[in-house]
DNA sequence: CTACTTTCGCAACGCTGTTGCCAAAGTGCA
DNA sequence: TGCACTTTGGCAACAGCGTTGCGAAAGTAG
C-alpha cells in the first residue's frame, strides 16, 4: 500500500488522463476546453499539460472547430506514431504477433505455427525472432530507423502470475511449470515484457479499443473456445485479483452433483456448455452460458456482457439471443425493465494479440491496475 | 469520469492516507518515519501533513518509542473524539442505532422495535428520534455540548440506490418503493445521511475494523439469515457496481432446473441453502454455500471469505468447516496448496450498524469508493 | 469598420512536496 | 563525566504544480 502521491505523481496522473481523452477522441480530436470540462481541471492547467505533451511529440494541433461566435477551438490529436507496442498471442497451436501504434491500431501482423512441446528455450527464441521480424518488416519509412517500441505484451491461456510474469501451468506441458517467461523474453529482446492471461488481454483490448468503452466502464468478456474463461473489467481497469486468478469462469458450478468435468469437479459450466456444443445444441449451450453470465452480472452489477471465442464466432446469433434471454428474464424478476445488454465482442481472432499490445500502452493512459 | 487532481485534491488524498494509517495503528500509534515509509512520501512531507492534522485536532503526539541508537521516534495517535458518526441498522423488525467515534468504536447504542408497515413518515420520524436520543444520552462530559457528528449512515436490506439514497423495493411493503430515504432523513435531522445495503455496510465495517483488514484487501462477506446476500470488498473498498446491485449472491443459480425459488427462478443457492437449513442439514447447507463461495472466489480471486448472519451464528462450526472444505477441494484441483481461508465474521449482530456508521467515517480515510 | 464573444497564452501567485541544513535527544565508549 | 555518534524532526529555501488576472488572437454580428 504505497498510495502516497507527490507532485511528480500528480503531473503524470493528469497527463495520463488527458492522454486517455485524446486517445478516446481518436481522429476527430478534442479541444482544450473540452479536456478541461472532462477532467475537472482549469483550462489553463490543460493548456500547460497539452503544451508539455506537444513538446514531447505525443500530441499535435490538428485544425479547428467551427466558431460559436468567437475564436474557434483548436483541436488536439494524439500522434499515433509517438509510440508502439508489440502484442504476442501464444495460442494452443499458433503464434500471432501484432505491432500496434499508440492508438492501438494494428500496423503489422505475423502468424506462425507454435509447438509448446519444442522446449522452453526454442519457443522463447522463436517468439523473439517473430518479434524481430515484425519490427524489421514494419520499418517502411527510411528515416524511421529507430521505431520507438515501448515493449512486448504476451498473452497466453492458463494460470500465471501477471505481476511477476511467471507461468504456473500450461495444460499438457509440465515443463513450463513455473517458467519466468517475462524475464526470459525481456532478456532475449532487451525490451520490457508484460505477461497476462489471454482473456485478460482480450478484455483490456475491448476496454480500450472496442465499442464497449463508450457505453460502459464495467463489463465481462466471456470467451468460449476450446475452454471457457472470462476477463473482467471493473471501473475501466482489468480486475486480476491478487494472484491473477480472477476470471475463473469455466469451473463455476451451476449444477450441483452434475456430470463430471475434466477438472475433477462436477457440474462445471464449462463441461455442461461444451457438452451441449458437442451435441450441436447451441440453444442449450447459450442457456447454460447465460446462467453463468447472470450469476456474474448479479454479483458484480456490470453494464455489459461481451461474447467471444471460436464457438461463439461460429454461431453468434443463438448465443447472443440465448444469453440475453436469461439475463433479461432475471432482470424482469428483480423488477428492472431491461437486463444487461449482450453483444459479440469485436476484434475477432486478433483481439487477444491486440489486447496484449495494450498491456504496454494502457499504463500511458492511466489504465494500469484497478 | 472527472479524475483530474489539483493540489487541493493531492493534499486531501495524502492526508486521508496518513489518517488511515493512524487509524490502523490504533492505540499503539505510529511514528512519522514509519508513516513516510508506508506512504512513500518523504519524512518532511509527513511532518507537514501531521502538523496540519495536529492543528486540526485529528492527531496528537503520544509518547515515544525505544531508541535504536539515536533520538527516539515520537509516536502519533488518532484522536478518537475528533469526530463521530451514527450508524442505523433497519432490520426486519428491529432498529439498532450506534454512535461511533473516529476509530469506529461504539460509544453508545440503542435498540427499539421497528414496524415498516407503520408508514413512511412515522418510520422516518421514529428513526430520527432514536438518533436524537442516542446523541443526547451520549453527552456525558458537561462541556462537550456540541458533539461533532459527521452524519448518519443507514443500512437496510433490499435493492436501493446508494448514490442517491433512494430505496427501490422493501419486500412486503410496496409503499416504500422509490422512497428517497436519504433526503427525507437528512432534512429531518439536518445532518448528512448516507444509505446502503446491509451487506455492504457489514462488509465495510469488516474492511475497516475487523481482523480481515490486516491480512487481506479483498474479501467477500456472506450473510446467511432470513435471506442470503453478499458484500464484496475489492482492494480495500466496497464494490457496489453502477446501480448498487453488486453482491446479489443468493439468487446465483447452482442447480440448473433445480427446485423453484420464491424469486421465480429455479435452483437458486438461497432456496437450496435455506431448504437444507430448514431440514436441519447444516452440512448440506454449508456445502451449497461453499459451492457459491467457490464460484465467487474463483471469479474474483479474493483473499478471504467471512461468514455472518443468524443462521451462521447459530451453527458456526459446520458452516466454517463445510465452506472451507469446498474451497480447499477446488484449490487442490487447481494445483494450489491451500484454498481461500474461511472465518466467522467478527462483530456479530451489531456489525451492520457499526458498518453503517463507517459509511461516514470511511471517506475521511480515503476509503470512499473503488 | 466597430463591438462583441470566445479561445488561449503570459505572468504572478499560493501551495504542494523536496532538499539542505541544523537543533534536539538519545546511546555507547573512553 | 565528557565526547563522538546516530537518529529524529523542524526551519528555510526551492522547484514545480494548478490557479488567477489579464491581455492578445481570432473569429462572428451588425
Amino acid at each position: 500500500m504505497a498510495g502516497g502521491v507527490n507532485l511528480l505523481g500528480l503531473r503524470s496522473h493528469n497527463a495520463a488522463l488527458v492522454l486517455d481523452l485524446l486517445r478516446t477522441a481518436g481522429e476527430a480530436g478534442i479541444s482544450r476546453l473540452e479536456l478541461a470540462e472532462r477532467t475537472g481541471l482549469t483550462p489553463q492547467a490543460v493548456s500547460k499539460i497539452t503544451a508539455r505533451l506537444r513538446a514531447d511529440g505525443l500530441a499535435v494541433e490538428a485544425g479547428r472547430r467551427a466558431s460559436t461566435g468567437g475564436k474557434p477551438r483548436t483541436v488536439l490529436r494524439l500522434v499515433p506514431d509517438a509510440g508502439h507496442a508489440v502484442g504476442l498471442h501464444l495460442d494452443r497451436d499458433e503464434l500471432r504477433a501484432v505491432l500496434c501504434d499508440l492508438t492501438g491500431a494494428v500496423i503489422a501482423e505475423r502468424r506462425s505455427p507454435l509447438d509448446l512441446g519444442a522446449g522452453r528455450e526454442a519457443v522463447v527464441e522463436g517468439a523473439a525472432r517473430e518479434v524481430e521480424a515484425l519490427l524489421a518488416g514494419a520499418v517502411r519509412v527510411p528515416d524511421a530507423a529507430s521505431l520507438p517500441v515501448l515493449g512486448v505484451g504476451v498473452a497466453l491461456p492458463g494460470p500465471l502470475d501477471h505481476r511477476h510474469g511467471v507461468l504456473h501451468r500450461v495444460t499438457g506441458f509440465p515443463e513450463w511449470d513455473g517458467f519466468p517467461l517475462r524475464d526470459a523474453l525481456a532478456r532475449r529482446l532487451g525490451t520490457p515484457v508484460v505477461v497476462d492471461k489471454d482473456t485478460n488481454a482480450a478484455a483490456l483490448g475491448l476496454a480500450l479499443g472496442g465499442a464497449a468503452e463508450a457505453a460502459s466502464a464495467s463489463f465481462a468478456y466471456l470467451h468460449l473456445g476450446t475452454g471457457l474463461g472470462a476477463g473482467l473489467v471493473i471501473g475501466g481497469a482489468v480486475h486480476r485479483g491478487a494472484r491473477t486468478g480472477a476470471g475463473e469462469f469455466g469451473h463455476q458450478v451451476v449444477q450441483l452433483d452434475g456430470p463430471p468435468c475434466h477438472c475433477g469437479d462436477r457440474g462445471c459450466i464449462e463441461a455442461l456448455c461444451l457438452a451441449a456444443v458437442a451435441r450441436g445444441d447451441m440453444a442449450e449451450a447459450a442457456r447454460v452460458l447465460g446462467t453463468g453470465a447472470a450469476n456474474l452480472a448479479g454479483l458484480l452489477d456490470i453494464d455489459l456482457v461481451l461474447l467471444g471465442g471460436r464457438t461463439v464466432a461460429a454461431h453468434p446469433e443463438p448465443f447472443v439471443a440465448g444469453v440475453g434471454a436469461v439475463l433479461d428474464a432475471r432482470a424482469r424478476r428483480e423488477g428492472s425493465t431491461g437486463g444487461v445488454p449482450v453483444r459479440v465482442a469485436p476484434g475477432g481472432a486478433r483481439g487477444v494479440a491486440e489486447g496484449a499490445a495494450q498491456l504496454l500502452l494502457a499504463p500511458l493512459f492511466g489504465r494500469a491496475e484497478d
